[in-house]
DNA sequence: TTAATTTTCGACTTATCATTCGAATATTAA
DNA sequence: TTAATATTCGAATGATAAGTCGAAAATTAA
């Protein structure tokens, strides 16, 4: 009777289609334009089949953050914890994270951009975000102590690489995809030179 | 018969009224999700009024962003018509569009998150924008190839700068306007010590 | 095979708006 | 003052779309 680990499998790859076509409908359409009709016929299921699966609209958008944070902050653990100087790690944070960016640009949009339009409460994706931005804040601080990094205010820094990120991604309407190199020579640019 | 000039103003000012109000509701709900009953009420209007000034919601949305963008580019025009260097002039286009940002952030938020959400088509606004870009793009062009500017990509470095200005304004959910020597300093980093 | 149990789904219900109507009220010009 | 014109508005109208229902089809376990 207890499902089987197959079944909770399947389960979950289902979860995961009905996730990816949301997705594709929260981009092109945003939050409220997006209607659980299309979702529905984006991911191949019928509608009601959607709230088996999930019990609003609002879950099935706050899902794709939840799960999208998770991995990013997942695929950034490990660097972090590394016991490289507070320079070498934030330029491997950086490099993992635009690594996350190529992989799945769409999603990565997504992630960035869609919290501006909500504001639930509680949003538990909330607590990955916040961590990711408090580490990377603390390695600032860290880099700028220990003379790595330019003498700045670690803030304004922070926020001028958060937005430099999203600019690679997102600004304008521009094509051409950063590639890494340009990426590198961006960080060596922003973070040599101590003075 | 021919309306007076004094009637054209009054009816200028009130589309203003609507679109403040507008903005506002626009802000926190989206385009989707702002009522023309919550814009009435908050501008102080009837909602069929509304309508008399605007033929729909997204044309009040349209207008909110047509404004947004001619001003900004009637207030940049001027300082890029200046005769000074690529350089300064980059600079002080910055520091014009932050000027921009301190006196209304919230419009200023609106012009560069909002058009992310929608797709019409024929959006007027983006001549300003487009050309805004392009001439920003121009600069760095200009001033990288008078060794004024660090040698990097220009588009990148444009994206950067871009990304810079929205993080200083959007990113994340910090507080602590940033002020203008912060961002001078900013500046200096970034476009000081041509390697 | 067969009786649960799980999964699927289109049609229905219901609430929420954008937009329109038609009738006031105010302003202007003669 | 009076007739036109401009402005205002709340109450209908109609469309859209979130969420529910109850019945089927699949799958599982016995």
């Amino acid at each position: 009777m207890p499902v089987s680990q197959r079944q909770l499998e399947e389960r979950q790859m289902r979860q995961d289609r009905i996730l990816t076509g949301a997705l594709e409908v929260f981009k092109s359409k945003g939050l409220e334009g997006a209607t659980m009709d299309e979702i529905a016929s984006e991911s191949g299921f019928g509608k009601a089949t959607l709230y088996y699966y999930f019990h609003s609209k609002e879950e099935v958008f706050a899902a794709i953050l939840e799960n999208g944070w998770k991995d990013l902050w997942a695929s950034l653990e490990p660097v972090i914890s590394g016991d490289e100087s507070p320079r070498k790690t934030f330029s491997n944070v950086l490099l993992k994270i635009a690594e996350n960016a190529r992989n799945r640009p769409g999603l990565f949009e997504f992630l960035f951009n869609a919290p501006k339009v909500i504001t639930f409460e509680e949003q538990p994706w909330k607590r990955y975000q916040n961590r990711m931005y408090g580490t990377i804040q603390g390695l600032l601080d860290d880099g700028i102590k220990a003379g790595e990094f330019p003498k700045i205010n670690p803030q304004l820094l922070f926020k001028a690489m958060g937005g430099l990120f999203m600019g690679l991604v997102l600004m304008g309407d521009r094509k051409e995809p950063v590639s890494e190199k340009d990426v590198e020579d961006l960080l060596n640019q922003l973070i040599t030179n101590p003075t």
